[in-house]
DNA sequence: GAGTTCTCTGGACAACCGTCAAGATTTTCC
DNA sequence: GGAAAATCTTGACGGTTGTCCAGAGAACTC
């Protein structure tokens, strides 16, 4: 009671220990991904044992879809910024390609779970709600850039925001597994590539 | 002996042994993925004992691969008759767009299984040599139908094989998801993006 | 048809998994 | 400060996994 962050209440106490948890969690998901990260595993690299996951976590996937939804909240305001500094759509553009290309240098391992756990609910179906959720979550993230980037040059998006996701998704994926495969170029690849889509999104 | 098609070697036998496992083994990855398809499971749904597996493959890494590489080579050629009876631009990208849809249908736990492998590919090393060959000649494969569809339209690709691949399969991807997740009318769509994407991977 | 090689079975193994619960420890509250 | 509640540790459990192996069975050679 000496600081003045002590003003929580238990509830609080309880969830934040619970988002530290799943914070550890996210980073040992993020190193051996979904199947071989273990309940152990994720405990032994937190301040944790491995038997408090089950006081704050009903079972496993209780605690990896509560990971996957705390990593969306860090995630999905990535691109705030480029959209609300820029003034020019090529200047857009490019900020938006810079951002992309730093996502994955700096949080590869983040992005490489997410694809993990979007393939894992084709299978398991108690995952695909969470995913679903966080996927339309990404595309509106995608559709602000978009949006803005065609208010900026006068002109209409050519296409829906579902397919703009899909697009912009499949070369992110793209790039994200040359990077992990330390392929040369990769990086300024996608740059060049985003910057070289963006137009053909815009109607003439 | 009686037959003409027992002139085979012992060599031979051991082969089609193999493949007559990996195609056990594909159907069972296929309906439970990667992490969760045991060799135990893998053998019950098959002809054989959990313990040959050992005596075909090294570990369960080396059945996996030979699977996936064995895949590839019934799913490389399948847009082929495609591309030999097209005879105009639109008549190309119609049959592309329903055979697309076709495989969704008729493939997704082989799809689901493939992107399963290659989201692994990006946390297991091992795997992303065999994941890389076979992303190539997906994406050979979809390149001779976009270049005949060039050739057919009269005008050159705008994009590199690269580009046009990784957005294709951007699509792609979204697509079996939602049909796993049986949402109405993804199938549908799909198609109508197709049809309307393709004149765009064309230079004006 | 005996002997050799190939093929396959089924059990055993050590390791690991998710889960749980009993009890120790800490925190909270009066 | 002591009771009550919370938090956490530790060890155990039943089950599953990949791997290995001794030996049964089949196929082939001479």
């Amino acid at each position: 009671m000496t600081t003045a962050t002590a003003r929580r209440t238990p509830a609080d106490k309880h969830d934040e220990r619970r988002r530290a948890l799943a914070d550890s969690a996210l980073r040992t998901l993020g190193e051996l991904g979904y199947a071989r990260a273990s309940l152990r595993e994720i405990a032994n690299n937190s301040e944790f044992s491995h038997g408090v996951v089950h006081y704050y976590f009903q079972d496993k996937l209780d605690l990896i879809v509560y990971c996957v939804r705390q990593y969306k909240a860090t995630c999905v305001h990535r691109y705030d910024g480029v959209v609300a500094e820029a003034s020019t759509p090529v200047g857009l553009v490019e900020a938006f390609a810079d951002k992309l290309v730093e996502t994955i240098v700096d949080e590869a391992p983040m992005h490489r779970l997410w694809y993990d756990l979007r393939s894992q609910s084709m299978f398991e179906e108690s995952l695909r709600e969470a995913v679903l959720q966080i996927d339309q979550t990404l595309e509106d993230m995608i559709w602000r850039v978009i949006s803005t980037y065609a208010g900026l040059a006068g002109k209409e998006p050519a296409m829906t925001p579902h397919v703009a996701y899909g697009l912009l998704d499949g070369l992110f994926q793209q790039a994200l597994l040359g990077h992990l495969c330390r392929r040369e170029g990769v990086l300024d690849d996608l740059r060049a590539q985003v910057v070289e889509l963006m137009p053909v999104l815009l109607a003439p």
